[in-house]
DNA sequence: TCCCTTTGTCCAATGCATGGACAATGTCTC
DNA sequence: GAGACATTGTCCATGCATTGGACAAAGGGA
């Protein structure tokens, strides 16, 4: 993401203040010794930039922590809610937005039903969801990150195409800043997702994959602790990946693609299929629940068609940790166990051994992967940033 | 790569010192003023900064340009062999040395058969070849990159696993380091074969993919402008991919691994079977070449196998640029068209549309790919910086 | 010939991290 | 309880980096 630009002292003056303030946030409360040590920095250059975050209120001092042998030291903290985060998610059939504090706990949320709104319409829904969930923040925001589904330019902001609400080419971004006058991110839902896990999520790494199975199927990636778009932002993009040439035909008109085979639809279509009637989410979660052998067998294949596709990535890639979100993980366990075990049984077994799959959320991701991203742009925080040796004293000096 | 660490004066300046040196590199001749305009620097920077480089022998001074309306600028240049690089490719069936220069020209080769040799007397092996392209120099080297298949600890110069040499956790890096006297860069083949694109390749962009197809099959990646390891330095390992579970046994004791379909032996038994006797690869390349029929055929369900493997690629990832490389490259077009038609197949019609697949090298890609890896790590120089203005004038101060 | 533009260098100013010194404030040992 | 020692946070002089203005050199164009 980042290019070869010139360097000068403003930089290096930027770069170790979102340094200092990452490793306040990741190892709070901790003490400016504490940090330098940490960051290798001098106690003196610690102090100047802790005094300009202090002013800001991105730190507070929370009194005097144990002594080791030496003067208390004094604890500093980034206040959760220092910056209030406005995280939307403009999800095919809802929008959400919600006020997110710099821990990723909601705050407020406004939701709307957005199924049959396209166009014009879609996006005076869109403004006015996050106007009314601005209203309820009780203070100023930082600004608003965004995650739609389609294919987005995230540097410019624009929306290339987004087949739901036939948008195409919509500058959402430059639209929404010239309104609120707050600094705007967008982002494909899935790229927003994976920095959800990357940014708020519990264990570190610097590479993640995110697969959000739900209507539809997409993966996001976080490669070198940076989120990785592709040349055309259609990274991502594996729902229409063709997994059987004799399958179904999809609703993008082709033959057997993954989502013709592992998503919500495709679940509830065999289940209707072998049923004989109509079968709601909600009743396919209810016998899944109990554990009907039929909507276990369902849900069992259609993960073990989402993990066949996985393998490949699992092998050409080597990333070991995938969390697998969106409603498909609300079938819990038996469904990410399938995936897991044919992704396992396609990958190189060595590779296979070093991965793991979690289970990711079910609702939220989106608009917490959206804060995620306003805070990773506008702040540089990371909750984990790659690089802080894990322990102090690693830095002494 | 780049890990957070703390920034001071000398950073900025060793920044900038490669952001000059590489502006150079990439578009030499240009004068002092040319830089300053391309990075934004002032010109007294630029001078400061190039004093160093001349005083170095890094740069050239070439006499002068032609005026624009003004004194007319002195231009300067990196001479090709300002450096000399040690490339190195410990391959399956042989350990070739090279000389390479600046700009990816192959000046001195050493080759030795290595197909029997393992453990410390390979070790040796790749000892002499290296010194003795190193008595070829003519001069010093700024040191020395090497690629070998297997698993490879890049950061720490280490060997985890090479299984055609029965090698384990073997720090080649800090042997060769301690008997030469110069530093050592270690990736494995294909991940050093992509730099050689890359680096010193044509076109520009700050992702790429090679698809290095041999006795083996493997790949190696560039995502934003640097190589992508993985987590445990597997990334690109696609050859034991399960791509047919009813397949043939592989060697890795699988069955229906993209090895087995797609690589050469995979030809080589294919046309052998259809012939009844024993087919050589050179026999295979003739009878190709003089478009058999039965030729064409094996070779094209092989190309399409590998294809389809990389379908799921062309979505997941969105890299625009393909490049096929390794032994399976001398088979030219038609296993090229078969590996684009086959992906193209596979992968949402958007994106395919949007990929290009080309043919590498067919030899000396791991040799130069790590001699790239050798210049990139220590003169921080790549031939297409991104991030770069295309023209100047578009930094103006 | 005169004017203007471009190039490359010189110099003072500014910003930033450094490193040593120091006071404040703890713990630990005798 | 007193003294030795360690740790924290701040102050100040220093070194190093880019900047920006000024200037001389060198060339084109009217």
């Amino acid at each position: 993401m980042e290019r070869p630009a010139r360097a000068t002292n403003r930089e290096t003056r930027e770069h170790n203040e979102r340094l200092v303030l990452a490793t306040i946030y990741d190892r709070s409360p901790i003490s400016r010794a504490g940090v330098a040590r940490l960051t290798g920095l001098t106690r003196t250059s610690v102090s100047d930039v802790v005094e300009g975050l202090l002013a800001s209120g991105m730190c507070r001092e929370i009194g005097h922590g144990p002594s080791t042998g030496g003067k208390a030291p004094i604890l500093i903290e980034v206040p959760g809610d220092a910056r209030l985060l406005v995280g939307v998610d403009l999800g095919d059939q809802a929008f959400t937005a919600a006020i997110v504090n710099l821990r990723g706990s909601i705050l407020q949320r406004v939701d709307v039903p957005s199924e049959n709104a396209d166009g014009d319409e879609a996006l005076r829904l869109a403004v006015d969801v996050i106007e009314r969930v601005m209203g309820l923040a009780g203070g100023p925001a930082l600004g608003v990150g965004i995650g739609v589904p389609g294919l987005i330019d995230a540097r410019a902001g624009m929306i290339i195409q987004s087949v739901a609400r036939d948008w195409r080419m919509l500058a959402l971004g430059r639209i929404l800043e010239d309104h609120l006058g707050l600094p705007v991110y967008l982002a494909n839902d899935c790229q927003a997702a994976v920095l959800a896990e990357h940014v708020f999520g519990a264990t570190r790494g610097p590479n993640l994959i995110m697969v959000k199975a739900g209507r539809g199927i997409g993966a996001g990636f976080v490669i070198n602790g940076e989120p990785f778009l592709g040349d055309g932002y259609g990274a991502g993009e594996i729902g229409h990946t063709v997994v059987d040439p004799c399958g179904r035909t999809c609703r993008c008109g082709r033959r057997g693609c993954l989502e013709t085979v592992a998503s919500v639809p495709a679940v509830l279509g065999d289940l209707s299929d072998r049923i004989g009637r109509p079968v709601s989410l909600g009743e396919a979660l209810d016998r899944h629940q109990r554990r009907e052998p039929l909507a276990l067998e369902v849900v069992r294949r259609a993960g073990e068609q989402l993990g066949s596709a996985l393998g490949g990535l699992v092998d050409a890639l080597h990333v070991r940790r995938f969390v697998l979100a969106g409603a498909m993980a609300a079938f819990g366990e038996p469904w990410m166990e399938a995936v897991a075990s044919a992704a396992s049984d396609r990958a190189l077994s060595a590779l296979a051994a070093d991965t793991t799959f979690e289970l990711g959320g079910v609702e939220d991701v989106v608009v917490l992967g959206a804060s995620a991203l306003l805070m990773t742009r506008e702040l540089g925080l990371t909750l984990h940033p790659h690089g802080l040796p894990e322990r102090e004293g690693v830095g002494e000096r």
